[in-house]
DNA sequence: ATCCATTCGTTCAAGCATGAACATAATAGT
DNA sequence: ACTATTATGTTCATGCTTGAACGAATGGAT
């Protein structure tokens, strides 16, 4: 009765899969640092970037775009309302929903953050030639695909 | 004043990033999911799992290899000691450090909950020929070693 | 109209992770 | 031998995330 047959160290796509996971815990740990100065959290800077891109969203979208749950959407923006970064306005339509905008400084901040943000994954990925970069991103793609269906 | 210069979702290697975090995040999800049924958190599974590649190491060790705090070391392990999966005693040398050690027990549901996970990877990235997984997991640890000089 | 199911957002308690402050033990310098 | 520095592990307060339970609003079925 073996076991220990086929252990996952010796097994390419386990040991490279564990790369991937590392090199994102590195990434996300060196972010939440950089952005330090700018008062931010790699989380919130995640909202400001989707309501940069997808204006006058729900919380329920966002939520969903942030692979979160809505009750931590919820306990998130206060933060973000009060200082002026977020404006959070009823539908008239549905009046269940709430339509998330960035303000004018939420938006400047975002910039700011972005620059970092940048930066960041430029000195990461620049090790890797365009292709590569690209043949990462396409197969990070399927995964994510693949597993949503689990 | 172009504040909104390159934009970075314009820029590939932004958007390839982006969807190396989206796969992480949903894996590591999937994988709390699929672990419930043996009452076991990914990052106890972690643990396990370099307790058995390497015995008797100490908690600052297991802390380096998990990338956390000593601190999270010291409230995961009483769990795992409770529970029988783990033995912890200290060093005869040096009085201050205690060496690790998975039990019998420990050791049995380790190999389970590697079944779940290699399962799970391997879903994941059969997707990728070996060739293209071989590619990303050397990108990703040039990208681990890059950044913990940051 | 009226019920029923669904959706959206909130509240709350619980579990995790973190960093600072601490206690103890080992080590190096003098 | 004595002090100062470093290393290991713990404690504690804080904040983040989750999931379940809830209230309000919507839509559909009859």
């Amino acid at each position: 009765m073996n076991i220990k047959q086929e252990l996952p160290w010796d097994n390419p796509r386990f040991r490279n899969w564990v790369a991937v996971a590392r090199a994102c815990h590195v990434l996300e740990r060196t972010l939440a640092m950089k952005l330090v100065p700018l008062d931010l959290k790699p989380a919130q800077l995640d909202v400001l970037m989707n309501l940069y891109r997808h204006p006058g969203m729900s919380q329920h979208d966002l939520a969903r775009k942030l692979l979160v749950g809505r009750s931590n959407v919820t306990m998130l923006l206060p933060q973000l309302e009060t200082r002026g970064l977020v404006r959070r306005e009823g539908d008239e339509k549905d009046k269940r929903v709430l339509r998330l905008n960035l303000t004018e400084e939420g938006e400047a901040l975002l910039m700011k953050a972005l620059k970092v943000h940048m930066a960041l994954i430029e000195k990461a990925m620049s090790q890797s030639t365009p292709e590569q970069c690209d043949m990462i991103g396409e197969q990070m793609r399927k995964i994510a695909d693949v597993l949503k269906e689990a």
